[in-house]
DNA sequence: CGATTCTTTGAAAACAGTCAATCTGTGTGG
DNA sequence: CCACACAGATTGACTGTTTTCAAAGAATCG
């Protein structure tokens, strides 16, 4: 499991042989099953998570049962929730396996010990939060200005292998529309889609 | 303008006079009137700001000319498009001062320079980036879980203050709702409230 | 004061949400 | 191998909300 987090991380950060077995040795492995948690909603996100295969799901539950989705991650990315792990706070959100998946676990003293240790985990790491916030303005910026047909249509673009994979009720919850409603939107564009002769 | 600056910093960072003066040498000061323009859409975003004096808002116009807040920042607060900072890439928004306004300027060389030279900024410019993070992730939540007088309650109540100073037809663009909807959803809750026996 | 900006209101139209029913595909157990 | 259960997607009818457009009133700035 810790082989496909080498490979892929090896794109993204310039670590020695020494610093990829430090980081290993700090780390944890676990699978997960379908409809599995992975952080419940009041506990505290206590752990950093890479997903080498599978995908998880961020979401919330209103109470008047109501799920929305935060946030997908498939493999080769990385998974936290953010305000939780980082005040070591109970946390909104729960953490859902979609498929069975697997991930590497660090804790947070762990990995505050790899920021402090591994100059490139410490860039990484500030490369990851900068990306973050910019795809958070982004999504800001949709959800303000993009009607229902603009979101799917963005969603379906810039997502192509999670939309795919993952219900498309999921996609509502996503975007914030019903799950009814974007079943329509969606039937709209397939047919005007047809109809312009786009294949 | 600086003493203001160094006034609020003192609670946030612990900051010696060296490094205070150092900060203040490597700073620039600006004054805009009301409706003057920080920064203008496709110029890249030079510099991070921190408001003294005044209220700032970031906003982008859609090409059929609707306008959306992204964000306000009065006094005493950080101001940036952190895209187009971080990458030095041309902005889709523009910054606008609501009032008039004053700020301090620092280049992005210049601050990275304070970031290397004092460990407390970089922590600092750490522990900001985190809070805009946290504060994206909620944003992103009441949006696609709130409603209309969900948000508008949600705004009033995190920033009673910016609430007061701007008109409410942006508040209605920063929600993402149309200004006479937000009208009629806040005279629907007036009344209720003044039925409630609320003053 | 006069011009501009901002807010409110009404009426109609567009849009999205809800509820209920149906349809589809998948997978499980008999 | 079939039947059934289940999750997901779709559809129709209806309801409710939001937008749009137009107009008028209020507040504010220069």
């Amino acid at each position: 499991m810790f082989e496909k987090f080498e490979a892929h991380i090896a794109a993204y950060a310039d670590l020695t042989q020494d610093e990829l077995k430090y980081m290993r040795s700090l780390s944890a492995t676990r699978k997960l099953r379908r409809r599995q948690l992975l952080l419940q909603e009041g506990e505290v996100c206590r752990c950093k998570t890479f997903v080498t295969k599978g995908l998880l799901r961020t979401y919330y539950a209103r109470e008047d049962g109501t799920e929305h989705v935060m946030r997908f991650a498939a493999e080769n990315s990385w998974m936290v929730d953010h305000e939780s792990y980082n005040n070591q706070t109970p946390s909104r959100y729960n953490i859902e396996a979609l498929e069975d998946t697997e991930v590497i676990l660090w804790t947070r003293e762990n990995f505050d010990r790899l920021l402090i240790a591994i100059p490139a985990v410490r860039e990484l790491s500030e490369r990851l939060k900068s990306n973050s916030l910019d795809a958070s303005q982004d999504r800001i910026r949709m959800n303000i200005s993009y009607t229902a047909e603009e979101k799917y249509q963005a969603f379906v673009t810039s997502f192509p292998d999670i939309f795919r994979r993952v219900p498309l009720h999921m996609v509502a919850s996503y975007l914030g529309v019903s799950r009814e409603t974007l079943s329509r939107v969606r039937h709209a564009q397939l047919k005007r889609q047809r109809e312009n002769g786009v294949v």
